[in-house]
DNA sequence: CGTCGCATGTAACCAGTTACATGATTAA
DNA sequence: TTAATCATGTAACTGGTTACATGCGACG
């Protein structure tokens, strides 16, 4: 799914500007499954307006800059209906964090422990923001934004489970063979 | 982690061809948080080779064609330990099936069963091939690999089931949906 | 006989990222 | 006064994907 397809995605949920898109991104339902920064955004926008899939409205605010308020139309219903019917990629995860600590052999305790310990507060974070939105956001939303949402919880307390749970053996590991080493 | 500096990381695991990188890639445990095609692979140990970080001596073999074999050199280890110490960027994930998911409403149940059987069937075969090759690949390399493949176990685990506990009320909420919708 | 696995590579393409450009308001 | 939020956009870059090119051996 391309930028393109996941403006429109967001779009059908109801109207609204580049800019809140981009906030779906990063912190709505669609930030477990999207993303795109500005420069990707707004030349989707332009593109689907220019192909009549959305339609654009300009809103003067006060005290705000003018905004571009977009709404799907049925054509771009019909193209996000037909790109939702199609065989799914496969999902793609990537993780500095996990290659290196594959390499937690050649690092210092410190920095493991700092590393993992940030990524634990990340994940309370994102799983504090998850269970006070879940409501409005995701159960207003019907049947398949519960399911995403209830997916990504449940994804999200398993790894910081787990980070919890190893970090101590993990760090134990990784002294002894230090001492180890050193004592050669 | 660029594709070159995950390839300096599959080979400070031992020596190997761009065609076993690439196998590390989507078999072994690099395949949790990294990706490349050959695509990016083959450029990637070129540049590596010029650069210095990699030695490359070739192998003919019998009834198979010749191979590179790539050995990381002390300047590569000292380039590969020097990206692992800086600050790692932020995990992403993308997935086509959790944005067809979260449309759910607007999909047909036969559909949506498809779907959800066809990843928890990936999900085992993962499972499956993990805890067959834990003990060997994971086992032998240390602290870090064992850290990394139970991470990996963990949330593959935990995403498989939730699939299966979910599967239900998901196509149950679906088609009553679709059921009123139909008697409107 | 077809196609899968082994094995390496290049060239064109493209999607998305980064950096830049602009500018008002508001909270620390 | 500094940084953050709101708000939109462009241009250059770059990294990676896709498709193409080649070829033998094994298995069914």
């Amino acid at each position: 799914m391309d930028v393109k397809t996941t403006c429109l995605g967001v779009l059908a949920m109801g109207e609204s500007s580049g800019y809140e898109i981009r906030k779906h991104f990063e912190e709505g339902p669609f930030s477990h499954f999207a993303e795109g920064g500005f420069g990707s955004i707004y030349p989707a926008l332009n593109r689907l307006t220019a192909d009549g899939l959305i339609d654009c409205s300009e809103q003067a605010q006060e005290k705000r800059p003018d905004k571009k308020v977009y709404r799907i139309n049925e054509r771009g219903f019909a193209a996000l209906l037909d790109a939702l019917g199609k065989a799914p990629a496969e999902d793609r995860y990537k993780s500095d964090l996990l290659f290196i600590l594959f390499f937690a052999d050649h690092m210092s305790p410190e920095r493991l422990e700092g590393l993992i310990d940030a990524r634990i507060a990340f994940y309370d974070e994102k799983l504090a923001h998850m269970s006070v939105r879940g409501a409005d956001i995701c159960g207003a939303g019907g049947a398949g934004p519960d399911f995403v949402c209830g997916f990504g919880q449940a994804v999200y307390q398993t790894a910081r489970d787990y980070l919890n749970d190893n970090k101590a053996a993990l760090i134990d590991r990784v002294t002894a063979r230090r001492e180890t080493n050193a004592a050669e």
